[in-house]
DNA sequence: CGTCCAGAGTGAACTCCTTCATAGGTGCCT
DNA sequence: AGGCACCTATGAAGGAGTTCACTCTGGACG
């Protein structure tokens, strides 16, 4: 039954584990249980929705569109995580796209819901601002690299990023499954800037790359990335 | 006594306002009443505080500075309103300075009270979200601009931003008490660029300037930054 | 009311990055 | 396997912005 199904998915989030059967339940009846397909737009820029997503299973990634059709990407975010909570409380229209990269699993909730939400789990509360806390440094961060730092430095932030957070997750420093354009929208430059370092990154030594994976020297990487300023 | 002024001054804050004389005497125990001298520095990047603060009186600046010795500005902030809000949850380093541009008065708090303060006042846990929702999109919209807009445009919305706030707060669309090398570091630019672009306003007939003030015609200037794009 | 200095204006050289163009690679799909 | 769509590599030209160098100006303060 539908409810079960949300009560089990919920489990999996790390603010709801541990919590009485009795509080995932009243949860679970805010909750809805929705499919997106690969590609798929969840969440537009300028929208009005009010919704907060839990994202269940998949990858979304977080992109801003300029008028010419250029692409900045924001994040990329795995399950489990969350996205849209800021339309929980301002009224503002949504700020960037929220796209489904692979096929993707949400739970909805909406704002009304969300006093009595935090009622049930108050834990949720504290969790919104420690996420929200972390998007204002990332997004912090990002300001300063593009502010004080040339095109090649952000690109080599991104693959030290990216190949760091696959070492934690898997043991293996590499990148995949990112093409130079996507690397390219992360770091915020063209799609021949980003080929163009990684070239170099490859003749530098720093990088080694096997077919459309980088393998990175994450302690030479995090070294030239402090030294060169 | 000190309590007592802590209450007055609480009571200017919209998120506590018409709270009953008990919350806020509760609360006023968990906060320290400090003063800061014009140029001093409240926070600095890369400190381990977890100290929020209140701003009561005054005017502060968020600014990053970088290794050469650059310097961006991501807000100017005037009372009532708070600052250091993410030390609160996670126990990241600062992720920028603040720093006192007037003599500065605050209230702190500690995160440790942080819990009791929001069972006190649960008002103020969604405060803390719209708060750091608004700086989330405030972000945003800056990375957006460096991303897909030229020093030009970002200087024109600087101008449009300050002019904006001045003349909802004071009738008058001026820009006023900040160099054209300040107006730089909110737009993510040189002085002289920033110098150049005022100048070329004048001739657009965008702006006027009475020696060091600005003053923008609004109008003009929101339709000049959507066309162009 | 003159002096002095932070701030403002502007040309010129140079640098980094984008954009355009074109060639070569990779891997998936039937 | 073959083919096709997408991805990568790299040169060359051009533009936007920084930096340097210098001059001019407003207004604070003795």
């Amino acid at each position: 039954m539908m409810q079960d199904l949300i009560i089990s998915r919920l489990s999996s989030f790390p603010m709801f584990a541990g919590s009485p059967v009795g509080d995932l339940e009243a949860l679970a009846a805010m909750l809805t249980f929705k499919q997106y397909p690969k590609g798929s737009f969840i969440i537009s820029q300028n929208d009005r929705g009010s919704t907060m997503y839990l994202l269940v299973s998949g990858r979304v990634k977080v992109t801003l569109a300029s008028a010419e059709g250029k692409e900045l990407a924001l994040n990329y975010l795995e399950a489990p995580s969350h996205f849209g909570e800021m339309s929980l409380v301002d009224a503002e229209p949504r700020s960037a796209d929220v796209v489904a990269v692979t096929d993707v699993e949400v739970l909805a909730l909406d704002a009304k819901d969300l006093s009595a939400a935090i009622e049930v789990q108050p834990r949720l509360a504290l969790t919104l601002i420690a996420t929200l806390s972390l998007r204002v440094r990332e997004l912090i961060a990002r300001v300063e690299d593009m502010a004080f730092h040339d095109a090649a430095h952000r690109v080599m932030r991104v693959l030290l990023n990216v190949a760091t957070a696959s070492y934690e997750a898997r043991g293996i420093p590499v990148v995949e499954g990112l093409t130079h354009y996507e690397i390219a929208t992360l770091a915020g430059t063209s799609r021949e800037t980003a080929s163009r370092v990684v070239s170099q990154l490859v003749r530098d030594g720093l990088v080694a790359t096997k077919g459309r994976r980088i393998v990175v020297d994450l302690f030479a990487m995090r070294e030239r990335l402090e030294h060169d300023v």
